[in-house]
DNA sequence: CTGAAAGCGCTTACAG
DNA sequence: CTGAAAGCGCTTACAG
């Protein structure tokens, strides 16, 4: 059985068209469903495009139809649970609508974004989520948006670019965690990790410093510890904070994996979190709860973001001309284990 | 200003042609730095280029050439970070090769991987690199095979299919992880978390076993206890345990994410990992090392392996014909503090 | 060294 | 209800 078509390459319609013995536009129609074609057609043509193994060509309609389903998706850090938690929900969103996203992993790495942004273009996504990297310029994704292709910012914002944005209330997240540790008693509360580059992390100092304010305290530089945020930054915070002899007994970590560290820098030490001293982390990841101690942190509903932010741009590509959304997703205190009353003999 | 090609669409190389006053074959041609062209002419196409703000469009040019350079990522979990970790090296690999990944996260959901997969081939995929679902259909990735379009096997085996495929050396590991635990003492070990569905879990259940038959000893199927892979399935998989009154003083666990939900419930019966019983993981994923206590597991390199299973399809991709690999990266035990030898008094 | 022509696999008016 | 023709933005022999 040699029909015409078969062998390497897949079969077309017109291959189809000719075994149904129809016109290719015929073949066309049964395939977007069109009540235009007579019924006895439409199965003659949908017998012979079984038979073949027909499969339809995507990327030859798009060029002819000038769209695109494509989108590109471009993670900062997917290795990073937080991020990976958002990259399935926007994954979700998108697949739902009928979307397909192009992945890019930049590792912070703004180089690397610049790089992947272009071939984005290349391949002719009908729109981009990006999480940016800490030091993305705002003018190069602004620039992109003269290309009239739709890019939504996600958990990082970019200051001064005119850019569609979701992500969480840090500063609310932050001023909720630092108040509950204000209610527990502690005076002397450092914040740990991240650098100030990142606008994320001068959020949620910013939400620890108003909290401070609003109790009447005052904000000492001299207890924030920038350091990566990652685990491995979290231990050296906590190893820096307690060489400075700051004699904090609480601390507000930039976020759930820079607590990790932080715990465990501290344990080394003989210090136990929720006992002898308060850490509270930030974006609920989904090993906090499973973490000894389990660990009191901020949520933000990672993965209902990502899918927010989807649904955000693909609201953009399907109507051009909209305003340029910002959508701030509620912070939310979860309660664990990883934080304690004062106690008068105070350790760090 | 008003060139011609401007305005919503993009600029075409028809656009460029003009205004440098040469033929569109020319501009392709510089396009693909054909040293056939002049100098001269060169410069001046590449003026307009810029003038214009040409961007290439990748779909054309693939569908002219009958080539991609996409290529299917498809994987079973990515919140699960030992997949995403996977994920990471997979997108860098692919990167590097100038090839892009499309992604999928199938969720665990067979009929969702059907669906990807049919899109996939839709969107002309130069190749596929998948971990399977825990109940993907062998046959219906062997079926894919005779599209003609390489596909390797990540992570999960799928036993029958002749298909490429990559994957720890989960026999290996879990004797090696066995065989510690009998070093240390324990003469009575449970196998915790997994379901024997996923060939993972078998090949892990075999090492175990095999190393306890070295040991001189019989494997006791009431020792183990199935549950989902996930932190959720750890936690009821040593409340069972507990439950069953079996005596185990040690654990293997499936995974890396279900001892952490071991030691979870563990703890919320006063047990302590690394004192009163040992468990050790699998995977060594990011967060094991910063576990409390530290979780002793089996490493398998688990970014690597999924760069090495990228250089694998790309391989295939670009010599067609090729053997079917199949690729084992090396098990590794790692000793952190979740284990201790047996006490006389024993829990559990 | 450069241009004219055909074609990749589709869709879309437009006739009939 | 179906067919013939043009065209999406490229590349590739083939002439000149």
């Amino acid at each position: 059985m040699t029909a015409p078509g078969r062998g390497d390459s897949r079969a077309t319609i017109i291959d189809i068209a000719r075994l149904a013995g129809v016109s290719k536009s015929t073949v066309s129609l049964v395939l977007k469903n069109s009540p235009m074609v007579k019924d006895e057609t439409r199965a003659r043509v949908e017998a012979v495009m079984g038979e073949l193994g027909y499969v339809y060509n995507r990327a030859a309609a798009n060029l002819r139809m000038a769209r695109s389903n494509f989108v590109g998706m471009i993670i900062s850090d997917l290795m990073n649970p937080f991020f990976s938690e958002m990259a399935a929900g926007i994954e979700e969103a998108l697949y739902r609508a009928g979307y397909v996203p192009i992945l890019a992993n930049t590792n912070e790495d703004p180089q690397r974004e610049a790089q992947v942004l272009q071939s984005m273009r290349e391949q002719g996504v009908a729109g981009i989520i990006i999480s940016p990297t800490g030091l993305t310029d705002a003018d190069s994704l602004a620039e992109f948006r003269h290309s009239h292709i739709p890019v939504v910012t996600i958990a990082r914002r970019l200051n001064g670019a005119h850019l569609a944005y979701i992500g969480q209330d840090n500063v609310n997240g932050a001023f909720l965690a630092t108040q509950y540790l204000l209610e527990l008693g502690h005076k002397t509360i450092a914040f740990l990790g991240g650098t100030s580059s990142a606008a994320t992390q001068r959020e949620r100092m910013q939400g620890h410093r108003l909290a401070l304010e609003a109790a009447g305290m005052v904000f000492q530089p001299n207890l924030v510890f920038e350091t990566a945020p990652t685990r491995r930054g979290g231990r050296e915070a906590a190893q820096a904070m307690l060489a400075s002899q700051c004699g904090a007994t609480a601390a507000l970590c930039f976020n759930d994996v820079v607590a990790f560290g932080v715990i465990h820098a501290l344990s080394d030490c003989g210090i136990e979190a929720g006992r002898d001293f308060s850490v509270i982390g930030f974006d609920n990841i989904a090993e906090s709860e499973f973490h000894r101690p389990p660990l009191t942190t901020i949520t933000a509903h990672t993965r209902t973001m990502g899918e927010h932010g989807a649904h955000i741009l693909l609201s953009m590509i399907e109507h051009p001309n909209q305003p340029i959304y910002v959508l701030i997703e509620p912070a939310q205190l979860i309660i664990r284990e990883s934080c304690a009353p004062l106690q008068l003999e105070s350790t760090a």
